[in-house]
DNA sequence: AAGGGCACTTAGGATTAGGCGA
DNA sequence: TCGCCTAATCCTAAGTGCCCTT
């Protein structure tokens, strides 16, 4: 493994002397951290402008800080409008910008692995700025500090061409370790938590082990039914633990709920997965219009997203669920006996390499197999297969709770659309009054001229009736899709050769379904999958 | 079995590129 | 050719899961 290090991030520039922020670095540069997300909601936030307030204060002068008592004093208006201009000269002048982004590229994008060159995936280190968690995080608005050399730990061969560091600095260390992938690493000062310097989703390593983890999925397609079976089985165990560690399984398998670690109080957004969904995430109704032992889920998932679903279960597991309820205040563990280790100890001995997480790859993964079985009818057009796919993409998303905030010109883009449908419907009706004049007249003269005339004319009212109806099913994909994302689903849950086999099999062009980042990064499934595979 | 450290995958939003119609 | 809009890419936070120590 040889590379050539990070690429740090560009040294502070202090402000143009017109502009008077009050300050000097560092302070004044903390203040431009927040000055350039005013547009923001996240300043409003009271608990964003408390821990903002107080890490900058850290880096004022006395001076500066006795000056300085309350935020909500401070105007960040001029900063902020000055850095708007900034960005908008940058984009004049961005090609001598892209040129120099080109070259940044070609020099730290690609390392060698096993002689073999390789793309790197994000080969910058991250630069300073205020820490923006996601949802309600305690930390939102700390200062995330500049990472210098000093902190960086590099990761290459022995006999390999060291990364320099830059004139007068020195890495926190250079290391030879190969049981691991990553060729940088450093401490960010939010969490603790490690940062990694990776290869991109097209190198070799990661291809195999996206291949090993599908295998992995399809290795449980062949005993689920007797995974099933045990754990309906354990819905009736003598023991609690074991209860408990049933119906949460069962929730994963028919929910692809997420596995739910144990998370630091206060480190972070509060949010849960399976086993550590508490009392008040869930409602039971014994009946429910009229549906009998109905379980409604409430609670916020992974990057604070809203779980929303309510469904109906087989009276064991509601009589289970009651059981579990019994005597806890709503703040309490659902399943007080059980976490992810021990859940994931249990499936290990169930079938080798099993995990929560499994469950999810290969529900979404079969789920898609099924749908695009069910959905695509041999005889429609390609634009209609897409949208078919696109579908059985979108069942897999729904069961995984991809969400996505609506588009904020989702209503503009929509009326884009119908406007393009109405004229094309126009089009179309002006294009068949003329096909039926044209028989008229062929019926008339019968000479060959008119005859031709209604030839061009018949093929003109096929072509716009496909070109709307091409419209009207990008019309109908979008408005389907309006909260629902797409691509996390089809980027780590779906098996890509399910997909591959698909296009082979109704000679749909690959592109339609994979962009050119996704053909990199599947070009092992693309190179693999037959028309007869079968997940 | 509790708890922290580490390495890796998964995630949605922000930003940028580039395709397309005027 | 320009400007707008969508699609692609970038960014980095937030998960999972395993290992080691106590």
């Amino acid at each position: 493994m040889e590379h050539k290090g990070p690429v740090l991030a560009p040294p502070y520039e202090p402000l143009p002397v017109h502009i008077d922020s009050h300050f000097i670095a560092p302070a004044e540069e903390v203040a431009t951290f927040f000055a350039k997300m005013l547009d923001h909601e996240y300043t409003t936030k009271e608990m964003f402008r408390k821990n903002f307030y107080k890490d900058w204060r850290k880096e004022m002068t006395s001076e500066e800080k006795s000056k300085i008592t309350d935020i909500n004093k401070c105007n960040f208006t001029e900063m902020s409008e000055y850095f708007k201009a900034q960005s908008e000269a940058r984009k004049q002048m961005s090609k001598d910008e892209k040129l120099e982004n080109e070259r940044i590229l070609q020099e730290y994008g690609f390392c060698v692995m096993d002689n073999h060159k390789e793309r790197i995936g994000n080969f910058r280190i991250e630069p300073p700025g205020l820490f923006r968690g996601r949802g309600d995080h305690p930390k939102m608005g700390m200062l995330k500090r500049r990472i210098r050399p000093e902190d960086i730990i590099i990761n290459c061969s022995k006999d390999s061409k060291h990364p320099k560091p830059p004139q007068g600095t020195r890495w926190k260390e250079v290391r030879h370790d190969n049981k691991v992938t990553w060729l940088v690493s450093w401490t960010e000062n939010i969490q603790g938590s490690i940062k990694y310097i990776m290869l991109n989703p097209s190198s070799r390593i990661k291809g195999e082990k996206d291949w090993q983890k599908y295998e992995t999925a399809r290795r449980l397609k062949k005993c689920v039914e007797r995974l099933r079976a045990q754990y309906r089985e354990d819905w009736k165990s003598k023991e609690m633990r074991v209860r408990q560690r049933a119906v949460a399984l069962y929730f994963i398998d028919k929910l692809a709920l997420r596995a739910g670690n144990e998370k630091e109080e206060g480190e972070t957004a509060d949010t849960v997965g399976c086993c550590s969904l508490r009392v008040e995430h869930i409602k039971l109704y014994s009946k429910m219009d009229d549906q009998e032992y109905v379980v409604e889920f409430d609670f916020l998932g992974k990057d604070s997203i809203r779980y929303y679903n309510k469904m109906p279960v087989e009276k064991r597991v509601f009589k289970n669920l009651q059981l579990f309820l019994e005597n806890k205040q709503p703040e309490d563990d659902l399943f007080d006996r059980l976490n992810t280790s021990i859940l994931n100890k249990h499936l290990q001995e169930l079938m080798d390499g099993l995990t929560a997480k499994v469950f999810r790859t290969y529900n979404a993964s079969i789920t898609l197999q099924q749908q695009l079985k069910e959905l695509t009818s041999p005889d429609e057009s390609i634009p209609a297969k897409i949208l078919s796919y696109n579908r059985a993409n979108r069942a897999v998303a729904i069961l995984c709770n991809h969400q996505r905030a609506a588009p904020k010109t989702f209503e503009k883009s929509m009326q884009n659309l119908q406007t393009k449908i109405d004229e094309k419907q126009k089009q179309l009706s002006a294009t068949r009054k003329q096909l039926k004049g044209a028989k008229t007249e062929h019926k008339a003269s019968h000479d060959d001229r008119s005859k031709k005339m209604v030839e061009v004319k018949r093929k003109a009212v096929q072509r716009i009736e496909e070109q709307l109806m091409k419209l009207q099913m990008q019309a109908t994909d979008r408005e389907e899709n309006k909260q629902i994302a797409l691509g996390t689903s089809k980027l780590n849950y779906l098996d890509p050769r399910i997909s591959v086999a698909w296009v082979k099999k109704w000679d749909v062009p690959m592109e339609k379904i994979y962009n050119k980042t996704q053909r990199e990064k599947f070009a092992w499934a693309i190179d693999m999958a037959e028309e007869d595979y079968e997940f």
